[in-house]
DNA sequence: CGTGATCTTGAGGGAATTCAATGTCGGTGG
DNA sequence: CCACCGACATTGAATTCCCTCAAGATCACG
């Protein structure tokens, strides 16, 4: 069952401290047509405390932002492309717990030490807060501790939700993959995948040629289309809501 | 992969309005030898909260606590007996996310709908208190809040754990599963199982003639012995943690 | 256009599941 | 007390799904 990873990690990490602060700290970029899915409002003011009290950072894809065992002494939230965060296993196998977009908050589940890692699928740009900066604000600013409660509550079901994915079949695990990645984007049934299939592969517990076998029979029996690796069309999302589990 | 559960649910629920409050709310009955393992301290004033404004509720073996699809209006503190939360899947397939000790809070993921059941593994004693009180007591009241934010960062943090076992094979998940129980009770390497294979199979991704296989062999290679079916002593550790991943 | 990285496809094998008995334990009534 | 029963657990044999190993195909980039 263990997939193997095999990964060049460029490690140069370009920090810059306070710059461009509220003018980026929101803004998904708005793209193409179709009418946005529902999305939870991400400008809550836990925002807020990115923006006031966060400085920036920089990542270059592949780059460790922070790894299993180090001190973990920030909160995270993503600014501009893409992060994955995951535990490694014996092997070389890797377990991705979750992928991150922009206005997502990461690292939330950490104490004292950081239990997963973190690191760029792409180009990255976060802006981050001391946790002990966090934690003593929330001490008398109880707004601030609701809105961290609140995210680590949604996290918390997140990584719920994945674990059942984990106790189905490699085509459930797929179909289940590719609906969460179409809710969420903004395109209705158009995916533009920012990871690999090593990534996506590590992320469902299965093989990297599993994932692509399944891909393939999928769109052969045109459930999807794949105009190319990473762009994938829900062509009948009927069909991959029954595999997801909508009543078999 | 889809294991089949086959489960009587006796319905009949007792509750009990405010009764045995502060007594009962934290003793985890001390029991038999051996010096307790580090146990984190339960009894932080978020389980006031439990005591001070939640009510008692009784549920036999096998009852419901809470079903998916459900309104979510409390959180739970287990007062004494066990607990498993877990996500239906098709076929009949479970998967249970985790099971409750006395002491633990749980339904802390829920927002207005339970995304888990729940259920009673043995007789069941809880005390509930209503999210929305909580919620409402958090605005003024800091620390409550934060104590609800570090619990639910402690399961995100399990939930997380448990995320990785499910990548393991199956010889390792039996590893992990059993470290885990002989870390949560007081005894050092006695091992009682409160829940039936059937459970174990369920929450580690597995079928029950797995999991017996698994025990089996372990059995005859005096890595564990088996004096009943859910009394299980660890003889060799160091084989166990191996195993889950201590370097292989 | 070569070269390496990523992805796809094929063939074979292995770990866990499925199907099917058998064994064990706790309770209940003769 | 012991025979019987049902629930639960164990063990065996056959199957299946996914992994492993091994080639190709495609794509990006210099």
């Amino acid at each position: 069952m263990p997939p193997l990873l095999t990964f060049a990690r460029s490690q140069d990490i370009r920090e810059a401290d306070m710059d461009g602060m509220a003018a980026l700290a929101n803004t998904p970029s708005p793209r193409t047509l179709a009418p946005a899915r529902s999305q939870p409002p991400r400008d809550d003011s836990a925002g807020d405390v990115f923006s006031r009290l966060g400085r920036s950072a920089s990542f270059s894809k592949d780059a460790q932002i922070y790894g299993e065992g180090e001190p973990a002494d920030y909160f995270y939230k993503l600014i501009s492309g893409a992060v994955r965060t995951y535990k490694s296993l014996t092997g070389g196998r890797r377990q991705i717990d979750a992928f991150y977009r922009p206005g997502d908050v990461f690292g939330l589940a950490h104490g004292s030490e950081h239990t997963l890692s973190a690191d760029a699928v792409t180009d990255v740009r976060v802006r981050l807060v001391r946790q002990r900066t966090v934690e003593a604000l929330a001490q008398h600013d109880c707004e601030l501790a609701l809105q961290f409660w609140t995210l680590t509550r949604e996290e918390l079901r997140r990584s719920q939700g994945h674990l059942d994915l984990l106790a189905k079949t490699a085509d459930e695990r797929v179909a289940s993959f590719l609906l969460e990645m179409a809710a969420r984007a903004r395109s209705e049934d158009e995916v533009q995948l920012s990871m690999s299939r090593q990534d996506i592969a590590d992320h469902l517990g299965l093989t990297i040629e599993t994932v692509s076998r399944t891909f393939s029979r999928m769109e052969s029996t045109a459930t999807i289309a794949l105009p190319s690796s990473r762009n994938i069309v829900l062509r009948d999302r009927a069909r991959l809501n029954r595999l997801n589990g909508d009543a078999n």
